[in-house]
DNA sequence: GAAAGATGTGGACGGTGTCAACATCCACCA
DNA sequence: TGGTGGATGTTGACACCGTCCACATCTTTC
């Protein structure tokens, strides 16, 4: 959590053991204290939840400080959807590698079926920083996700299972499901759709979208 | 465009030669005037374009009045997104009668095509409306697109064209590629890719659900 | 025709993003 | 060593927002 909650001030004088969280007087390393201030508001409240005033206020200082780290709020709501993005991405990353499957064709659909599911479990996981992340955000700030989930259709290349006629654009049919999906339950309508019947919801997309690469 | 503008109220006593916009006093049909400003206000900048104060203002009365009408802000909006969801089945419901295929399993196909079609058209040519339409809302609240969807996978299973087995839920996948597609395209990271190139994507899109329901 | 209710207005309050002026502190150089 | 310039944080102000309250005005109803 990176809590740089210390008041051991300046201090230069030959002697420095700053325990790599706070630098000097200034409060330290503001940016850093504002943008995790802002990811948890982010998290708690969604993209308006991130409000200037409020994360001045709970990083315990003057609002308008953070004018001195960020050219205005679109500025900072960038960043937090920057770490929505990794979170994501780490999340797919994770659950991609957990898998155990020998036999290579069942390997590369399960793999690409995790990446899937851990595309919409984060955004159920956590709706607000999901929104964030892709909340007025154009293509050049998009990093992480994309990339695993090309990794996956190329094993899926790899291992007989996509035709290499069928891999050009792949990405997009993919990721077009799993994120209309993400953005009907986690935030969108269907938020309030029973577990089970959503589980059940999720596997048949992710039968369907093997399906559609299948055949 | 749904535009309801109707002015003739009541009036009782004999007399009556307001021009077609104002009709009686307290300004009238207030209530549609200001829904009808809303749309517009949603349909130029978005969920957050949406401003009671700006609506009153272009709507030539004192910010305020619309609390005589709508219990707060969210209220306001809520009817938008209801006109966003009805010009959105509106499309979908044209565009699909456009058919004419008659090869009854081709029709289907086509018809179910053109349902998809529709939904991303809508969300590219009406992106604010769009947003608003599903910023927000929960189930109830949503209307008329579901049901053509519906209705084109019947024809689907009746032309023999999907197997009655694929037919349960088959909905929700078909929704959620469009709807990922049209959020990705329309507000999203992807708005900014080349008309041609985000054409082409759709038809992968749409060739990719086809696929999935054949096999 | 007067009272009661519906509808629109004006003003106020607390909240927001942002700008400008000011205060403070650090790093560097004479 | 000590002073100064630039970075960083603060205060105050402005315009805008949603919303509440008191008041004005028109309509309807008895």
């Amino acid at each position: 959590m990176v809590v740089p909650d210390v008041d051991n001030v300046n201090i230069k004088t030959s002697d420095d053991r700053y325990d790599a969280a706070v630098s000097s007087y200034h409060h330290g390393n503001l940016r850093e204290a504002l943008v995790q201030t802002a990811v948890e508001l982010g998290r708690e409240k969604g993209p308006d939840g991130i409000v200037i005033r409020e994360v001045a206020r709970r990083t315990g200082v003057s609002h308008n400080a953070a004018y001195r780290h960020f050219a205005d709020r679109d500025d900072l709501v960038r960043e937090v959807a920057r770490a929505g993005q990794l979170g994501l991405a780490d999340l797919m990353l994770t659950r991609m590698r957990r898998v155990r499957v020998k036999d290579p064709v069942e390997r590369a659909r399960r793999r690409l079926r995790e990446v899937g599911k851990a595309y919409v479990e984060y955004s159920l996981a956590e709706p607000g920083l999901f929104a964030v992340a892709f909340s007025g955000v154009s293509l050049p700030d998009l990093i992480g996700p994309y990339e695993h989930l090309s990794d996956a259709l190329d094993e899926c290349v790899a291992a007989g299972f996509l035709s290499p006629a069928k891999r050009e654009g792949a990405e997009l049919p993919c990721w077009a499901g799993v994120h209309g999906f993400a953005m009907l339950y986690s935030t969108g309508p269907l938020q309030d759709t029973p577990r089970r019947e959503r589980d059940a919801d999720l596997n048949r997309l992710l039968d369907r979208i093997d399906d559609s690469l299948r055949s």
